[in-house]
DNA sequence: TATATTTACGAAAACGTTTCAGTAAATAAA
DNA sequence: TTTATTTACTGAAACGTTTTCGTAAATATA
């Protein structure tokens, strides 16, 4: 009924088994040299034999290195982080490195929590795309004082923090989109703007404003809205901007689930998308490209965001990481305006 | 330019900063009895001021326990997975675990390279949806060969395997969207499902066989087709359907990228839905419902399944896992059709 | 008072790996 | 030949916890 069973398989087991010591079993698995051929492959068909695996705890204990790396996200649902935590799953795959993943829900709470968590697993570094509301980041320091190296994406600290950061350029995103609106003839945009705490809605803020200053725009700050971008905030948004005329002849979102929301609105009320009114949305989330009319919006590339972030990473542990010589400055990665049938 | 800092934290360092040993310590970290309060709550302010966290690699090495689970899927960016991961990790969170995601991308290869990895990483006990073309289990033998509960969901052992089974109701899922069809008049029902080595596909089969056979309907084989639902497939498929008349009057498909595919398809030959052609999908992928006209398909309660998940790996975890008294019956969790204007 | 029981703590071993310091044997240099 | 160098290995300590066993003090029981 006892559940143990006898055959363990430690460095130990091996070493006794073949006459070695332990110390000679652990250079052969990690390809010390100074170790004779012939015990190196006795050792090898051993390991295979019994079909040994390292014990991670035991090793990491030694090393300090666990060879997982954490990663924090609002939510894996999101269609980017979706596919950014893909490439950087599958990269870190390929060089060894396990991922835990984490999903703060956009609590700060939780994100504290997270970051004590992966400091106790004693992951090797962090990756993290910041809650909507983060904007003290000290509790990451516990991670950075004890040379785990930190690194942002897309949600980054806007104040200087000892970090890689990496982000999307979401002034041009949102300076392209402007301008594509301004180029087709809108001139009275309403823009539906993320919460001011976070650096991507900042930054569209600022590239919107670029582009309607550029064309000699004023903005009115009645079209101009900053609340979480959910399905319900929006519509209070769309009932308040449509409550009495003149209209907006376009509605510039900072994300795609809100300008899924104002199409379904506009058809409700009968408007037609694009010739009433405009839409255009970010991030290119697949969505946005099946509905009628399709949604133009501003590609990210997460896959090649993933990638980068993988590089980077690999270059912070491979380097050992010195937070002195950290290079803060951010790593920005391009977009590009996808132009569909919403406009 | 040395990166060491010098404040260490352990176990052992509090036991000296307050005279203890580091038996007491531990004894107050993990709530045992017969240590006097006042000794308590010493040694608890002492842990708050330095800011002590448990060292896991040390913890784990010495207990077997990691307070980590490891999950293993097709990819995360599948709808359904997407949820029910979600659900998994705010629920394991809650109770203190951590998780390890790691995506197979579908490969057999990697999924037999993940199990490897997460025996390595000793995790305390494994989740997995398995790829489409696992028949053989035997790489899962090394963790439950040494007591590591191994939990499958969605796609799992067809087999008898001494692991906990999770999975929806896909026959009856199928039935009932094939007895919906049936009942608004279809005959002529297609049917594109995935590869028949995997569970999912085998139920939805027999769902569909069995509505048809009920009705008195016969499954006529050229309507019925096998791959793997990727677009480009189902394309492929569709030409062949519609090279010649008669066509189908309906098609049943065994996922919402397919059924939204054949939506696509159908618009472009100028079909339309329902009038000419009614289309069923599966899965409820929030795609379906924002498309014109919204697609039919059936809800699996992905947040549901994740709960399930949960509760049964914490059962695992606390009973202690006893491989003998294993209860290997499959778990079934509940599907509803939701019925749209696809058909 | 003497004895048994309970309480509060410490000493030390153990988990499995890595690595430093050491050594014997083999080879090269003098 | 002797001495230096290299090669191939071993012994033992260390990483930070947890846990068993032991013990002294405090309390209860006879």
């Amino acid at each position: 009924m006892k559940k143990k069973n006898n055959k363990k398989n430690s460095i130990q087991d091996i070493a006794e088994a073949l006459q070695l010591s332990p110390a000679t079993i652990s250079r052969v698995l990690n390809n010390h040299p100074h170790v004779h051929e012939s015990t190196r492959s006795k050792v090898m068909t051993m390991v295979e034999q019994v079909g040994y695996k390292r014990n991670i705890m035991a090793s990491g204990l030694r090393t300090n290195k666990t060879n997982t790396i954490g990663l924090i996200v609002p939510r894996i649902s999101m269609f980017v982080h979706t596919e950014i935590i893909t490439a950087i799953q599958n990269g870190l795959h390929t060089q060894g490195y396990n991922l835990i993943i984490c999903q703060s829900n956009d609590s700060l709470e939780i994100e504290k929590d997270l970051a004590h968590t992966l400091y106790a697993s004693r992951v090797d570094a962090v990756i993290v795309a910041c809650t909507l509301f983060t904007s003290d980041f000290s509790h990451f320091d516990i991670l950075t004082q004890n040379d785990i190296p930190v690194l942002f994406y897309d949600r980054v600290p806007v104040k200087p923090y000892p970090a890689c950061i990496i982000k999307g350029d979401d002034s041009r995103g949102a300076y392209l989109a402007t301008s594509h609106l301004i180029e087709l003839g809108s001139r009275r945009i309403a823009y539906i703007s993320g919460p001011m705490s976070c650096n991507i809605y900042i930054d569209r803020y600022a590239g919107f404003q670029q582009a309607m200053r550029q064309h000699g725009i004023s903005i009115q700050q009645e079209l101009v809205f900053y609340h979480e971008l959910t399905v319900d905030n929006a519509r209070k948004t769309l009932h308040k901007l449509f409550a009495r005329e003149p209209y907006p002849d376009a509605v510039l979102c900072a994300n795609d689930l809100t300008a899924l929301t104002v199409l379904s609105f506009a058809k409700e009320k009968g408007m037609s998308v694009p010739q009433d009114l405009r839409i255009v949305g970010y991030s290119n989330d697949p969505r946005s490209s099946i509905v009628t009319p399709s949604i133009t919006t501003v590609e990210q590339f997460p896959g090649r965001i993933g990638n980068v972030i993988v590089s980077e990473v690999l270059k912070l542990l491979k380097n050992g990481y010195d937070m002195a010589a950290l290079d803060t400055t951010p790593i920005v990665t391009p977009v590009e305006l996808i132009r569909r049938m919403s406009t």
